[in-house]
RNA sequence: GGAGGGGUUCCCGAGUGGCCAAAGGGAGCAGACUGUAAAUCUGCCGGCCUCAGCGCCUACGUAGGUUCGAAUCCUACCCCCUCCA
């Protein structure tokens, strides 16, 4: 892709929350473009998280972005700043990674990684590799580039001081660390979720105190996870995981609500704002049914990870399910061998691992979620004959199906 | 170093000797309605059992103790927080 400078800004621009500033990316992005010079364009990762979801996405493809226009695009992964533990949205207290555990996270990330960068112009690094050998003597001469004052300007630092809460000494050396990681890497442009924006900024100042220049900032919104109000995470369970099954990732983004859809269509898909929009109002005026709109998303986001045909089994499985209530046509089948008495439901459930316990099982049973080939199973004391040899559908709930095979 | 507050079931949060498997809310699950959307309504929401039984086990930071009986009282310990120094 070969842009215009002013052009290359309008492209990476797109979707930002902040940009600071303008004026210099747009000077970065015509020196590059004279001289050749790919610009650096670093971004940081937590050590400790190697499922990739949705959310983590919408960092990635920006980074992507900048690769498309040519730029060398610098994946960090925080390992030495895992041990310290990001103090934004005051999170307790990380578990402490091995050594192995790390490289084996860095690996998982590669993996999952690649499917949005591209592998020739993307370059990992740990940022144990600068920041371990500065040692003590070196952190403390890189705090002192910086300030109280200026620290609890950040929002979060500054309420909780206001507050009377406590701020413990370490969590301000995470900003000046992350920094350092522009320093080392003489970063041009730094990216990351809008949460990030202060750290980010601190790398800025940081960069000046080191007497190179400053970093462009540039940060992407927090996309909202399943249940559309919690921002996307793995702890909370509201992530759609890129490397979930695709019938998983199809059932999952159907599931989300009809508004959260256009968020998801802005910041995980190539559409521009405008085409968004668009959709937007087609729904609204009732051209275009909105689950029609989230089958598409569904299907596009399947396909970004899984390929097109993927996705397209995935949508007709779907339908197939559960737009049309028919059997899926794989499902996990469990061999029963023949049995001389009955077996009671609720324990045979809770067996099968289709229930968490007897009890849950016998749950389900009364409150209608049991059916076999079809016809539901309501009395909790129902058994089941397997007295000869045949062929079944269990389902529990809306989601789980079992073939069973009795012989 | 001193003073005070607190640790309850997935989360928040009531509960100060029996009526407590523990109010209420959230989350979650199931059902109805649907477009596996949202909203709404209903039910469930520690486990076990020959489950609808004044049943059994486990649970209210940890370990003991008092009592016929404790989440609730006592003792020791661990942890968290606030204020003063």
């Amino acid at each position: 892709m070969s842009l215009t400078p002013a052009e290359a800004l309008a492209y990476l621009a797109k979707g930002a929350v902040n940009l600071v500033d303008e004026a210099l990316l747009l000077k970065k992005l015509e020196r590059s473009a004279r001289t050749g010079a790919p610009l650096v364009v670093k971004a940081g990762f937590d050590p400790s998280a190697p499922d990739l979801h949705l959310g983590h996405t919408v960092v990635l493809r920006k980074m992507k972005h900048f690769q498309d226009l040519g730029h060398r695009v610098v994946f960090v992964i925080g390992d030495f700043t895992g041990m310290i533990g990001d103090p934004t949205g005051k999170k307790t207290a990380r578990p402490q990674l091995s050594r192995e555990e790390v490289l084996q996270n860095a690996e998982t990330y590669k993996r999952q990684v690649f499917k949005i960068l591209d592998p020739h112009r993307t370059e990992v690094r740990f940022n144990s590799e600068w920041l371990s050998p500065l040692g003590a003597e070196g952190f403390i001469r890189l705090a002192g580039k910086y300030t109280v004052a200026r620290m609890l300007e950040r929002d979060d630092f500054e309420k909780r001081y206001r507050a009377g809460q406590p701020i413990h000494i370490h969590e301000f050396l995470y900003p000046l660390a992350q920094a350092y990681d522009s320093v080392a890497l003489k970063a041009d442009v730094e990216l990351g979720g809008s949460d990030q924006f202060f750290n980010l900024l601190v790398g800025r100042d940081m960069l000046r105190e080191y007497g190179l220049e400053e970093q462009v900032v540039l940060t992407m919104p927090l996309l909202e996870g399943t249940d559309g109000v919690e921002k996307m995470s793995k702890s909370l369970g509201n992530y759609i995981g890129i490397h979930e099954e695709p019938k998983e990732i199809f059932g999952k983004v159907m599931s989300i609500s009809d508004e959260m859809m256009w968020r998801y269509w802005l910041l995980c898909t190539d559409l521009s704002p405008a085409q968004v929009e668009a959709l937007r109002a087609d729904a609204a005026s009732g051209a275009k049914h909105p689950m029609a709109l989230k089958k598409e998303l569904g299907q596009t986001l399947v396909a970004y990870y899984h390929g097109e045909k993927a996705a397209a089994e995935a949508r007709a499985g779907f339908e197939k399910v559960f737009s049309r209530r028919e059997t899926p046509e794989e499902m996990p089948e469990t061999v029963v061998p023949l049995q001389p008495a009955p077996l009671p439901y609720y324990k045979w459930i809770a067996q099968l691992g289709m229930a968490s316990s007897a009890s849950e099982a016998r749950r389900l049973l009364q409150q209608g979620g049991v059916t076999l080939d079809g016809v539901k199973v309501t009395d909790p004391a129902a058994a089941f004959d397997a007295g000869r040899p045949g062929n079944y559908v269990l389902r529990v709930g809306k989601l789980r199906h079992r073939r069973i095979v009795v012989r």
